[in-house]
DNA sequence: TCGGGTTTTCTACGTAATGTAGAAATCTCC
DNA sequence: GGAGATTTCTACATTACGTAGAAAACCCGA
């Protein structure tokens, strides 16, 4: 895997804020809705949507992706789910660590309070 | 944060596995005498020293590594132990996610079981 | 003290990833 | 069959990283 740029990024927030396969046009205008989390302005930068089309053709060629061939204005979606894909890189980091156990207390000692209790819960049941 | 380099991230596991500060000229040692991760050749590549100072520069500006200037060879050193980095990474990719419960339900599904009951250990005292 | 070896800093170049988009090719519908 | 929509190809700027030479700074022995 690897880390995204910020295209990209806001690109996989919002599709998987939308679970429909969505067009490229669709997402452009979703884009040039929020604002760049970069600088404050009022900035809303409206992009080509070629500019689009070759971030989810890089999303695509990277697995993040996939698209509707049949249908003519392509539809695109995310193949995971958010949280799957965070878990996935949280487990990627973690794998390249020798003292897994260590990184392990280190980690349970930042999460907060109510996380702590979430983690109980899904550890008790198995 | 970001993602290390490999140079840099060979650089970070060598200085993680020596808690005395080093110098640059030892670290090129320690370098070429462990093989490349990415090819498979009996490959011990020499690099410059100033090639490992410039990494060490860079690492140093990114806070993870510190010198001391009092004496002259240099010593370098790693700010936080390997494990803490890696925690800190992991809970840097949680944090970017809105839905962090989710992504821990994912997450304590991947691990192991040895890890699992570490994890139970680690939040049962607490 | 001074000069040469040692160490560090400055500068630079090649490569790869990413943001960005025009030009060209492809497709679809009238 | 052609015009407009859509996708692909190609391209350039920027940045991070690997790599290291040239230059500057430093230190020790004669």
């Amino acid at each position: 895997m690897a880390t995204l740029g910020e295209l990209e990024r806001a690109v996989m927030d919002l599709l998987w804020e939308h679970p429909e396969a969505i067009t490229a046009n669709a997402l452009r205008d979703l884009l040039s809705q929020r604002p760049p989390a970069t600088a404050g302005g009022t900035d809303t930068k409206e992009l080509a949507v070629t500019t689009v089309l070759t971030v989810l053709s890089r999303l695509e060629k990277k697995g993040l992706v996939e698209r509707e061939r049949s249908i003519r204005p392509h539809r695109y979606r995310s193949v995971t789910s958010r949280a799957e894909h965070t878990a996935e890189l949280m487990l990627e980091v973690l794998g390249s660590a020798p003292d897994r156990e260590a990184v392990l207390a280190r980690f349970v000692g930042t999460v907060t309070d109510g996380e702590a209790s979430t983690l109980r819960k899904l550890l008790g049941l198995s």
